[in-house]
RNA sequence: GGGCCGUUAGCUCAGCGGUAGAGCAGCGGACUUUUAAUCCGUUGGCCGCGGGUUCAAUCCCCGCACGGCCCA
């Protein structure tokens, strides 16, 4: 049958219920209870118990299976919590109400009414004493077994994922149980959080391509934001000291099961604490997650074991070149010499790059998918940190550590760079690489180094990628399972 | 951007040069304790889109669109 044909039949069945008298879309239900609240609390009173209780109990939810026998049906109820059984039966409603029970279809949202009671196979009921729509769906819903697994379907079309697949709402409530608790720990540990500019007159604080946008009044263009570092650190010059944000960051990248154009991040600042104070920082955070959400301090993802007991693995850059990429020390001071390790591996490096890049080029090839166990990242290279402050032993390495766990980067972290002529120096120099090709390069910021010469504490800063830690607490695959609407290419028809 | 894979009924999937299939959902019927209820009957398709090869294309070839995974 076409969904035309299927479109009709409902059509027709909402010119008899609206022939008879039945509003389709009534507003004022108001049930007693939720499925949750009526499974704890009765999910083991027995039969009897359950007679004597005079209570009646009050649900709304959406009509998810229906078993019917002609005068009476087994039918599921779907709360925002879950479902329960309901049975509905000719001779305990009003004939109005079993005649409307009989034009309803799955997918319609219905108040019932009544009793609870367990069935000869011992599941807790609600018998219905009325029955209400609350409101009618033309549409058929996915198939009750397999549910939707069309994954661009369940994309694009969430709220028939959220109907019928109860996992993504598993998904998504501990998602927003992380949020709170991240915001928690923070409160706790006094920051205050604020909220800066998403659409900022030049993109900084981070190296990548922003989004470009234009405000018509003030005839001027406008980048989404990219990250909020440099505003936050205004906020630490301000005063503020301790401040945090969590929110959106738009990337104008490729798409894939780590990369989302537009994403979450938490990015905090603490004055006079160092990058090293930050790490030990970190580890209680993510502990203090993992014992709220898993009652402990280890989880599985995609089949590993994960263990975030402080505390973790520290690893200094040029040590995971010489242990895990197979380098030599000689490589790692010789530019020529790392440009052909490099290239041997198959990364794409410019004979102009600086050594620090590629560095790292090689790192990411080799090294980051290696650190599964939480490890602390340290001592990178100056050319690709013009925002961290440089290491008191050596000029050439700065305070800095990158957090990865299962191969990916979660968190990036660093000791301000709070010196405005060393700050200068990084932006030119970000100049030339940009003159060399590189258009994520950052872009001189003339205002943030005024704001620095105002004098900004010794401060450590933070980002930590919200997305992908949700991912690691909900063992998702893919960013797009933890983001609601992930950004998929229009559809033209 | 490149490689591989997918796109068939509302949903989940078979089929593969020769008239398009199943289960679920829907519709009609039986049935007042079911658990993917059962039983009988039945409707439903531009086989993603556009070209090509062929007597004949859902199937083979080319292109395009959208998606997935991997790589950059």
């Amino acid at each position: 049958m076409e969904e035309n044909d299927l479109l009709k039949v409902r059509l027709e069945k909402i010119a008899a219920l609206k022939a008879g008298g039945v509003d389709l879309y009534p507003n004022d239900a108001k049930p007693s209870h939720t499925t949750e609240e009526i499974l704890a609390r009765f999910g083991k009173t027995d039969s009897e118990s359950l007679a004597a209780l005079a209570e009646k109990f009050s649900l709304a939810g959406r009509l998810m299976a229906v078993r019917s026998f002609g005068k009476a049906a087994f039918v599921k109820i779907q709360d925002r919590k879950g479902r329960l059984q309901c049975y509905i039966a000719k001779n305990l409603l009003s004939e109005q109400d079993f005649s409307l029970f009989k034009k309803l279809d799955i997918g319609d949202l219905v108040y019932v009414c009544g009793k609870l009671f367990r069935t000869k196979t011992d599941e807790l009921t609600l018998e219905a004493e009325s029955l209400r729509l609350m409101a009618k769906s033309i549409h058929p819903l996915p198939e009750k077994w397999h549910g939707l697994t069309d994954i661009e379907i369940r994309y694009r079309q969430r709220h028939l994922d959220l109907i019928a697949n109860p996992a993504v709402k598993e998904i998504f409530s501990r998602r927003s149980l992380i949020i709170k608790l991240i915001r928690q720990f923070m409160d706790r540990h006094d920051f205050l959080e604020v909220e800066t500019p998403m659409m900022q007159p030049r993109a900084g604080g981070a190296v990548a391509r922003p989004f470009k946008t234009h405000h018509n009044a003030l005839n001027q263009d406008l980048y989404l934001r990219i990250a909020p570092e440099l505003y936050l650190k205004r906020l630490v010059t301000g005063g503020l000291e301790r401040v945090y944000e969590i929110n959106r960051n738009f990337r104008n990248e490729g798409i894939s099961t780590f990369h989302n154009p537009e994403f979450t991040m938490m990015e905090f600042y603490q004055s006079y604490a160092t990058y090293e104070d930050l790490m030990t920082f970190t580890e209680e955070l993510f502990a203090f997650l993992a014992q709220n959400v898993f009652g402990g301090h280890t989880f599985t993802y995609q089949g590993t074991a994960i263990d975030l007991a402080p505390p973790w693995r520290r690893l200094a850059v040029k040590d995971a070149l010489l242990e895990i990429a197979g380098m030599e020390p000689a490589d790692l001071t010789d530019p020529a010499r790392a440009l052909a390790f490099a290239r041997n591996i198959g990364c794409d490096v410019k004979d102009t790059d600086p050594l620090g890049k590629v560095l790292m080029a090689v790192f990411d090839e080799r090294v980051e998918k290696k650190l599964i166990q939480p490890t602390f990242v340290t001592q990178y290279p100056v050319a690709v940190s013009p925002l961290s402050r440089r290491s008191n032993t050596d000029p050439d390495i700065v305070d800095r550590f990158e957090l990865y766990i299962s191969g990916r980067e979660i968190a990036n972290a660093f000791s301000e760079l709070n010196d405005p002529a060393d700050q200068r120096d990084r932006f030119v120099a970000q100049l030339r690489e940009r003159e060399a090709g590189d258009d994520e390069a950052h872009e001189m910021d003339e205002d943030y180094i005024r704001t620095l010469e105002y004098g900004m504490p010794p401060t450590a800063g933070e980002g930590i990628g919200i997305d992908r830690l949700i991912m690691l607490f909900t063992d998702s695959a893919s960013i797009r399972d933890v983001i609601l609407f992930p950004l998929l290419r229009t559809k033209q028809d």
